[in-house]
RNA sequence: GCCUCUUUAGCUCAGAUGGCAGAGCAGCUCACUCGUAAUGAGCAGGUCGCGGGUUCGAGUCCCGUGAGAGGCUCCA
């Protein structure tokens, strides 16, 4: 007999051998219809796998991404049966499950080109080998055996991929005809697999090495339910719905132009709108944070960043120098505005007694991103960081890191963004070679931003290795409409560009001493934040930020006059109205004013005009009955006023 | 940059097998002067992304090229 721990610290005696399985059933049926995988002992297994010892054990079901994952990985060795079925000779990479299904890098000769069309002939075979029932069989092998199997087959993947293996044990995974190298674990059989759908064809180079050979992606998802299937499909529509770069075209915030190029945006003027009461958003939020702000041109000498170290590291990712005609002398487009806000710095003298200075600008940059990278407002190569840097003591730093958290926290409260993941980037200890600056000082502005986040009580993931190569940093991770993630807000600690501009300032003991800098900016990128923003609200911008406040739906042309009026004296009040005065009937005003995403429409008709009213219409929530125009002025001040105060005081 | 797909009117999209470029919405004009999510009629609008080629004939087939989309380690 041996002792199973279940999660809950429960134990219970079974014969030794056991599978998870037997256990599950020994539990109740309807878990045993359920259950995909098992932790044992902390490692994942297969539920077929005989227990041999005392374990602890955790069953996962389709709702733990353990089950999920067991499942997917499955139907990528099923996809791959097919695959081979259908086309002798292929060579398979990696088939991972993924957070939304699973995929299978192939190789299928230089012949055969895989297109779109020969999916459903894929799921199609594959379907047929699910009604196989075919056990999924692991094996223990030696490396040796294992690189006999896959010579023999002639699969330089493999091969590479097991010789890589120091970890000792091999497995292999055997269903129907197909075998492969794997992990596992995996589902007893296929029978599980009630639905799939292969979803995409994309290139995917050889270990993501673009030196390397571009094997065929295959991305698929299954599930145990037709229904779930559907559901997903579904989902992803709606998802569709809320892109960015749709939204922007209806509400006319933004447009590309193919004569300008390709990842230059031009704002609209609704868009514009939308950006500059962000940016005098920030801007007032930073004056209280004691920032100052500061401007600098959009080029800079060569040089300038050659100092900063950054012409080395990125110089390839820049517009290429722009050559004076007469002197030589080369500018290149500014990628970043550190280097500027150093010379800023490096204008004056400082005392310890003056730090710490936070120099803000919204400053355009330019980036030559390679045109695949390219992706509406997200990836461009021309954006506006909302960009400060702050050079201070280093016994300032945490305090400072903290007064940054406080100022994103603060703006993504005051946006409705909670559903943000942060990220906190270390160094790999063991890859010295990789970072500049002392050990002394990495020690103190890692623990300096441990201890930041610990203190704003922050759910934080730690990345080792992540670091950038002047320091530490903290980003703020947000996903867009279809699950990709963005990030948005980043604090990074730098050691480097003080040395290298050989900044200082004048200390107590009358030496001189270096700043620390952290760079930082709460949205990131203009671009990148709206575009975020828009998924999110699906257009439905908050109130002091919709780029039209009110629109006014006169019930006929007889009432544009008192539209005019009502225009008029809310405009007064800071209010942004539109008059509707197309010749249309109200309900088509209505609609089409809704559809615009309009907070406010106000309907004035004769009703209206005897006593100076207008009736409410909030969008999205109907008719909110009359209203006299001074109440409804008071009454929508009060409210945007009422929701930037509600944030101040938290 | 590379792989796959897409590119037709301002927008969304039809246009097997090569044979006179279409619809809905938007726009303009006219009628109606209207009460809470689409009034009706008419008009106008395209060098089919661009450049070559095959053909009697190309939106459609072939080659090149621009732009857009999805993807390019989530590691057996």
């Amino acid at each position: 007999m041996i002792k199973i721990t279940f999660p809950d610290k429960n134990t219970k005696e079974f014969n030794q051998g056991i599978t998870g399985y037997e256990i599950a059933k020994s539990i109740s049926p309807r878990l045993a219809k359920e259950v995909l995988s098992i932790t044992v002992n902390g490692n994942l297994w297969d539920i077929s796998r005989p227990i041999k010892e005392d374990a602890e054990i955790v069953l996962h079901k389709w709702e733990d991404e353990e089950g999920k994952h067991a499942f997917w990985h499955s139907s990528a060795h099923l996809m791959a049966e097919a695959l081979e079925s259908l086309y002798p000779g292929i060579k398979f990479g990696i088939g991972p499950a993924i957070e939304n299904g699973f995929y299978y890098d192939v190789d299928l000769g230089n012949e055969k080109i895989l297109t779109d069309a020969d999916l459903p002939k894929i799921e199609q075979r594959m379907r047929e080998l699910v009604a196989q029932k075919n056990t999924y069989n692991r094996k223990n092998i030696s490396k040796k055996e294992a690189l006999n199997y896959f010579d023999g087959k002639g699969d330089e993947y493999k091969l590479e991929l097991i010789n890589d293996l120091t970890d000792g044990e091999i497995t292999f995974y055997s269903q129907g005809n197909f075998t492969d190298l794997c992990r596992g674990p995996h589902l007893p059989d296929t029978s599980p697999i009630k639905a799939i759908k292969l979803l995409s064809i994309a290139g995917a180079y050889w270990r993501g090495d673009e030196q390397r050979k571009q094997l065929t992606r295959i991305y698929g998802i299954t599930f145990p339910k037709k229904k779930m299937l559907d559901e997903y499909l579904e989902m992803l529509e709606e998802a569709k719905k809320r892109d960015h770069r749709k939204i922007g075209k209806e509400l006319q915030l933004f447009t590309f132009s193919q004569k300008v190029g390709s990842g230059l945006p031009l704002w609209l003027p609704k868009g514009a709108m939308l950006r500059d009461r962000l940016i005098d958003f920030l801007k007032k939020v930073q004056v209280r944070y004691g920032y100052l702000p500061v401007s600098t041109p959009h080029i800079g000498h060569k040089d300038l960043y050659v100092t900063s170290g950054h012409y080395e590291k990125y110089g390839k990712d820049s517009f290429q120098p722009i050559k004076t005609p007469n002197e030589g002398e080369e500018f290149l487009l500014k990628p970043m505005n550190c280097p500027h806000h150093c010379e800023i710095y490096n204008s004056q003298q400082h005392s310890y007694k003056d730090l710490p200075i936070r120099y803000a600008e919204f400053g355009t940059v330019y980036r030559y991103e390679q045109s695949g990278e390219l992706h509406g407002l997200t990836r461009v190569r021309g954006f506006t960081q909302d960009d400060a840097h702050i050079f201070c003591r280093p016994d300032q730093l945490k305090e400072e890191f903290i007064k940054v958290i406080d100022i994103i926290l603060y703006i993504f409260k005051a946006l409705d963004f909670d559903n943000f993941v942060t990220q906190i980037s270390l160094r790999d200890k063991n890859d010295k070679e990789k970072y500049i600056g002392s050990d002394e000082n990495w020690e103190k502005a890692e623990s300096a931003i441990i201890e930041a986040t610990n203190e704003k009580g922050l759910e934080t993931i730690i990345e080792y290795g992540e670091a950038a190569f002047y320091g530490p940093k903290l980003d703020f991770m947000v996903r867009d409409a279809i699950g990709r993630k963005w990030q948005l807000g980043t604090i990074q600690v730098d050691y480097n560009l003080p040395e290298r501009f050989e900044l200082t300032y004048t200390g107590s003991d009358n030496q001189k001493h270096r700043p620390v800098m952290i760079h930082r900016a709460p949205f990131g990128s203009m671009e990148r934040f709206i575009a975020v923003l828009i998924e999110h609200t699906a257009g439905k911008f908050p109130l002091w930020l919709a780029p039209d406040q009110v629109v006014i739906l006169p019930i006929s042309e007889k009432h544009n006059e008192y539209a005019k009026k009502v225009s008029k004296i809310l405009n007064n009040s800071d209010i942004r109205t539109l008059i509707d005065e197309r010749n249309e009937k109200i309900g088509k005003k209505i609609r089409d004013n809704e559809l615009k995403r309009i907070p406010y429409l106000l309907i004035v008709g004769d009703n209206e005009i005897q006593n100076e009213e207008v009736s409410v219409r909030k969008q999205g929530d109907g008719d909110k009955g009359k209203m006299s125009i001074e109440k409804f002025k008071n009454y929508f001040n009060e409210k945007v006023e009422n929701l930037l105060k509600s944030i101040d005081t938290k």
